[in-house]
DNA sequence: CATTTTTGGTTTATTTTTGGTCCATTTGAG
DNA sequence: CTCAAATGGACCAAAAATAAACCAAAAATG
């Protein structure tokens, strides 16, 4: 949101811009960046505004300022689990949800139960519904594969998905592909949704995995495809 | 509920709508929101209204006011970590690396690295030698799965696994299997991996992953096997 | 080595932005 | 109707941002 529309930026939000480009790897260590006067340019801002974000950072120990000669990168301070999460890159995460959800609709088949099942059956309705809302068809299918992953009532792999949850929806990439889902694509995948939920109603576990496969396949598409454009 | 396009946002709608940006990580720790003017405007709402909201997250925790300057967010996104991955069951724990690690072994055989399957050959050597000492071999035999993980060079992958190798670590159950583990059932261990890895060095990735099935099945044996006892 | 340029450090007066407050009016549900 | 919520406008004070000038030290130059 901060950085969403170019407003005017302020010190924090330019701390935050270059303290996210440090632990994104953009900025390499010791890497020294630009001087003030440029990057108030670049920034569109005043000296005084960079000055603040800078000193900010150095507070908090990502860069280390020296006087005459320049602005260093020092160390990005361990940021622990949640760096692979938020650095996880569109492929990696279409990899991992290949590698869990296939499985998942076996599990769901197993250890599902019938208010499980109807969770996922009104998410699905809702889905319908929303042909022409791309942002919020996201949303409702982001939900709908945490039901999934709920009926397998296995906690771990819950966690997992919902950690998963925060990559789908912090990513740029993936934001941006949200935004150019179509009317058809739309339609496509709630009928996959639909047989996937269906197969899991009549146990057929390979059934519902395989449609999952498709599923993801599709995602998959459309996913390299936004990132022609 | 959530109104898809264009509906009247009351306070506690827009309150809804952003708490959920906080704890989905739209808006990330230290983010400054938009100024009420443009809050208003974007959500369609009066500023008394987006400034009723913003009082009430205040008063939840989530989003700190500071006059003259603007709106923090002050909010950790529940670090449930500890939480799922110390109440995991061993059943769960079987059943969800059941889902990743068949594919792990596919991704290995399409991103895997010569120096990916080097360290894991000599993790196999080491355990080899480890027939008598069922404590060292369950070590080396997490390493091994972590190396596995780790030449598919997808960090989200990695991280999930390792994660997962923290349970492995902290469940009793699990520790006290590796106790019992005889000198035959690790040589069938040592013999799985080594076919794993042969697979993936041949660029067999279904054939990795089928043995990988095998491995996990006969992990969960020994599991149930121990749980009569 | 001496000199020039670059870079961060500081100060100041001024303008803009931002939340805080109040109030008359409109809207909408019970 | 009634009443609570939302609206839209105006004004305030604090905070932040700006713009311009000058300083001292590091770095680059010759």
């Amino acid at each position: 949101m901060t950085a969403s529309s170019e407003q005017k930026l302020g010190a924090t939000d330019i701390a935050a811009l270059l303290r996210r480009e440090i632990s994104k790897g953009i900025l390499h260590l010791h890497d020294r960046l630009p001087p003030e006067r440029v990057l108030a340019e670049t920034y569109g801002a005043a000296r005084g505004t960079v000055r603040k974000a800078l000193n900010l950072l150095e507070s908090e120990g990502f860069v280390e300022i020296r006087p005459g000669s320049g602005t260093y990168v020092v160390h990005m301070p361990a940021d622990t689990s949640s760096d692979a999460v938020e650095n996880a890159t569109p492929l990696e995460l279409m990899d991992t949800r290949f590698a869990l959800e296939p499985h998942i609709c076996r599990l769901s088949v197993l250890h599902g139960r019938r208010t499980d099942f109807d969770a996922m059956e009104s998410l699905c309705a809702r889905m319908e519904t929303l042909l022409d809302d791309p942002v919020a068809f996201s949303e409702v299918d982001s939900e709908f594969h945490r039901a999934l992953a709920n009926s397998t009532r296995n906690g771990l792999l819950i966690w997992i998905i919902d950690q998963i949850g925060h990559v789908r929806s912090q990513d740029d990439w993936t934001r941006m592909r949200h935004l150019t889902l179509d009317a058809m694509t739309i339609k496509q995948y709630n009928a996959q949704h639909r047989q996937i939920l269906n197969a899991i109603r009549t146990r057929e576990p390979e059934r519902a995995a395989n449609i999952m496969k498709e599923h993801l396949e599709t995602a998959r598409l459309s996913l390299t495809r936004a990132a022609e454009t």
